[in-house]
Formats: C-alpha cells, structure tokens, sequence
DNA sequence: AATCAACAAAGTTTCGAAATTTTCTTTTTT
DNA sequence: AAAAAAGAAAATTTCGAAACTTTGTTGATT
C-alpha cells in the first residue's frame, strides 16, 4: 500500500491518529475547507476511510460539518478562544478539585514529577532564541501535566469531557497564538498551580488554573488586536 | 424506498434525529449491542448510511464503541448515572450563571414562559394515577425550560457542551430511574430554580440545579440499591 | 469426558464506483 | 455591459459488495 505523504505516513498510530495530530499541531489552515481527497492522498486512505475519520474527529468538536458541504477547520477568533478557554478552565478546575479530594500521595508524586519535566523544559526555553523546535515537545509535557492534575479524578466522565477541552483549547492555540501559547509568565503559573493542588487547597488551585487559561486569551489581545494574517485561511 | 419499520421510519426529521430519538426514549436496552443489520432494517438504512450515524452518536458520546466489535449502548450504573449528573450540574451552573449577568429581560419572559408550561404540566401528573403517557411531553418541557435557562449565555461553545451533557443524562434517567425521572419534588425544584434565575442570584441558582439534578441519583439510590433488571441487557 | 484445533457462521470494516449536490464557467438575454 | 440561465466540472454523499475479524460450533485428540 502506498505511503503517498512520507512526512506523515509513516508514523506510528492507527491513521485517525495521525491525522488527529496534523489538526492539533496546525497541519491545517484555520477555517479551511478540508477536502476529503487532499485527505485522501496525504495519508494514503481510501475515500471512506477519510470520511470516517472527519466525521469523528467532528464528534469530538474538532471539526464542524455542513450538509452536502463538506468539513472545515473551525474558524478560530478571540470569541472562540476565550469560550474554549472558559470551558476548559470550568473543567480542569472541576478535575483538579476531585483530584484534590481523591489524590493519594502517589498521585501527589507524579504530579511533582510530572511538573518537574515541565518546569525543567520551560526553563530551557526562557534561556532559547528560537522556541520553535520546543513546541511539540512542550505541547505534550503540558498535555501531561494536566492529565496528570486530573487524573486522580474518579469520574471518568469529567476527565474526558476534559481531555477534550484541552484539545480543542490546544488547536486554538496554535493557530491564533504567537508562541502556540508559551510565554515567560507560564512558568510561575504551573507553579502556582502545582503548590496549590499539593497544598490541597481548591480554591487556589481553581483560581490558578483560571488565572493560567484567561492569560492566554489577554496574549492575544497585547500583541495582535483585530485580525491576523493565520486567520483568513481560505482564499 | 422500503421504510421496513412503519413505527419510526415515517417520522419527520433526518435519519440520524430518528436514531437519536430512539435512544434517547429508550428505544434500546442499555449495555446492549447495536448491530448494523439491526438499523439498517429498523430504519430502512443502507449499510454505510447506518454506520455514519452510529459513528455521530459515539462522537456524541451516547454510544461507545470497540474496535471490530461494533457499537454499545453505554452500560448505565449508578456511578455513571452519577458522573453524567455532575458533569450536567457544572456545565447547567456555568450556564445559568452567564445568562443570569447577559440575559435581558425578553430572557426572563421566555424563561417564565418555559417554566410555566413545565409548571402546568408537572402538576397534571402529580394528580395523575399514570405517569407513562406523559414522560415524552414531559421530557421535552424540561429540556425546553433548561435550554431556555442557558439560553441567554453567550458562548455557544458551553452551550452545546451543556446540550450534551443534558442528552447523555437524560438517556441515563430512560435507563435507570423509575419513572423517568419525575417526582413529586422535581415541582418545587423547578420552581426554585426559576425563582433564584429571575432575581439574578447565581449562586442561589447553581445551589438549586445541583440540588435538582442530585436528587435524581438519590432516587435510584432508594429505590432500588445494588443491581436492576434493567441493567443486564445482553445476556 | 475435557481440551484444543479446525471449520463455519455472523458481524464489522473497508473499498471503489455510482448518484447527488454544489460550484464554477460559459452562453444567452435584456 | 450586467444579469440570468444553462451547462460543465468538482466535490460530497450514498451504495452494495468484497475483505477481514470475531464468535460459535463441530470434530479430533489426550
């Protein structure tokens, strides 16, 4: 079977997988059409199997559909990022406090661990010129950190509905965010979230995460108003 | 083309709003395998017309699905009934509390509206020896009066998150609980919820949703404890 | 008699093409 | 020349069948 796209054919993961993470590291134009051939060919599929694959990563919110249309990335503005950042900070927060109240001292050790990976990578980049080449990296030591946060929460259902969140929060930031989201001030903010939760006290930890999520939102307002050039996608 | 199942197929609405319809008023034995043949001749689908609207409503999350061995309806316990109504009551909360500050006063007539029609209709089945022949009617009032109560909250985004939210519990509720969901008590619930929207008190308001949805749980609880007949769909 | 392997049946997924709808281009009319 | 209509091209959706996987049954072996 032909690998028509060697940059991202040939990666592991089943191929819902990687075309799951070409949408969530910016494969593709925000508000671009995304047609089922261009699909097709970049990662060797079959018509269907490329049906298939839009129409869940539209279950999951990643994608939006019009009938007879087709699928769109959808457009991402400073509405849409504050609305997915509100919905994820309503859900890490709801997370954190279960996990807060449900956390065995295990959980306290990977948490620590998981920001120690984080704080050291984020130090690294404060000292780097260039930021690019610590984006995908970063992008996954934060995914964890906050899975981690989470993952003493028992309801399975809170953490997916907040999994999700994250990811479409993710794709928003790499689209409309200068440094996908990064900057010098992350660094104190995961700290801070991080005391918080080992300290066990919710309300702080609540206030952090919120504190952390409306940051990204106000780096986007500073350093581009109105509109910017990654946003008309199309033509 | 064949409608094979006179019941469901003549109904107005797409293919899929029928599927989703059926499972939503009970149409399927939870925990039970939802085989393609099955709707394809149900609903007079095709094969993959059948599979693209099983595949929506697992990006849904109203079904789950395992790799080569089709779709389930999800296994309904009191711990998921559980999970499903916090998650319902975070996103109800977050929702009356962003139409509370942005909703003007055409939100509270519609509000009052919704509730008194729930209100009329809650209190004929009080009086009622038969509750069956009004859980549908009965069931869309209630999601009209909460749909109405987040209506005034501008992110669409927390929206549709509570929209599904409200659609996964009220699958549960088909499921597990005995009449569906009503009680005597849900009568002054509504009321109080309305009541805290209507002076503008959010946390009143968020107090009174959760108290609302918590007291379903309670009723399995009671009811019948450990396992239901229900419950053991397959085999 | 119980265990295991081979076989058969049922069910799920994948495929390539036909049918439908939308979109773009060209032609005709005012 | 502009607007409307007709036609052509492109893209999306739908279809029925082939390929593959799981599940259940029968028969052979210890």
């Amino acid at each position: 079977m032909a690998n028509p796209d060697p940059h991202t054919a040939h990666q592991h993961g089943s191929a819902f997988d990687r075309v799951k993470t070409a949408l969530m590291t910016g494969g593709f134009k925000a508000g671009s059409r995304l047609k089922a051939d261009q699909i097709k060919t970049r990662f060797g599929l079959s018509a269907s199997a490329a049906r298939e694959i839009l129409l869940r990563l539209t279950g999951e919110g990643l994608l939006h559909q019009e009938e007879n249309r087709g699928f769109h990335v959808p457009e991402v503005t400073l509405q849409s990022l504050n609305d997915v950042m509100q919905l994820r900070a309503l859900l890490e927060g709801a997370c954190a406090a279960e996990s807060i109240a449900h956390g065995d001292v295990e959980w306290e050790a990977r948490l620590a661990a998981a920001h120690h990976k984080l704080a050291h990578l984020e130090q690294k980049m404060r000292e780097a010129s260039q930021l690019d080449p610590f984006i995908e990296i970063w992008t996954r030591t934060d995914s964890e950190f906050h899975e981690t946060l989470a993952s003493a929460c028992p309801s399975s259902t809170l953490r997916n509905a907040r999994q999700n969140a994250h990811e479409r929060s993710r794709m928003h930031a790499i689209c409309i965010l200068p440094t996908y989201g990064f900057r010098d001030r992350t660094v104190p903010e995961h700290a801070t979230i991080l005391e918080s939760a080992l300290n066990r006290d919710v309300s702080a930890c609540q206030a952090a995460i919120t504190a952390h999520l409306e940051s990204f939102s106000l780096s986007v307002d500073v350093l581009s108003p109105p509109t910017r050039h990654h946003l008309k996608g199309t033509k």
